[in-house]
DNA sequence: TGAATATATAATAAAATACTTATATAATTA
DNA sequence: TAATTATATAAGTATTTTATTATATATTCA
């Protein structure tokens, strides 16, 4: 059995929630390995620049990624300091990897590579 | 690192949705060690009779749960051959155990054991 | 077989969610 | 400082989800 705590029901339910949409799942496990900005991940998605910010603000809003602003762009990760991240972990960890979207994003040169 | 397959993400992402709400995962994480009847989970969670039939539909059409006929009742627990299960497991296993609640009922007087 | 009991389903209304379009903000660069 | 770029927010609409009320079904028991 795995390291972890412990988690209040209403809270999993919560988390659960808006892990339960396809786009923010994925989002979720993409950014596990990598930092994205919002326009990689308006690429990404096929989804509208608003669409992807509104999904991100949810999860920001209970503080299961974070931000990181550099020049022109916001970069979003996963918050490893979230008490919950253990247990969002530990659903990730059974989906199968989203990497190779953004290698193919790579391919065609629209990888957002600052730095 | 825990004994698992991979899913799907559209899978996952179905199944999270489900697992997303107060009601449903408390009962998941109820029947995960015990045979319930409809009636039993109306009484713990003060909810409607249709209401709860209905949390349980959706968790039946996914096969995430199963039925047991006996007497006058149906009796309710997780489908252990269901391919997700084990996924299902893996988020069950944060949660806090819900059997005081069956204990209360038993208190009360309400518990249904047949035989 | 008929009444009682437990559960399911249908129809509807209410609430929550997600997407779109339009606009605002905030940092950057010229 | 003005224009540009990336992202966020707001408002409105469409869609989905949830709960309620009423009714149906199916088993049990007398």
């Amino acid at each position: 059995m795995d390291v972890q705590t412990q988690i209040e029901m209403e809270k999993a339910a919560q988390i659960l929630k808006l892990l339960g949409d396809k786009t923010r799942l994925s989002m979720m496990k993409l950014l596990q390995n990598n930092e994205c900005c919002v326009c990689e991940l308006v690429e990404i998605y096929k989804a509208s620049q608003p669409a992807i910010s509104q999904h991100l603000r949810k999860l920001r809003d209970i503080e299961l990624v974070k931000e990181r602003r550099k020049r022109h762009w916001i970069f979003y990760s996963l918050n490893k300091e979230n008490s919950y991240y253990q247990f969002v972990l530990n659903v990730l960890e059974s989906l199968p990897s989203e990497d190779e979207r953004l290698k193919e994003l790579e391919k065609q040169g629209l990888r957002i590579n600052c730095c």
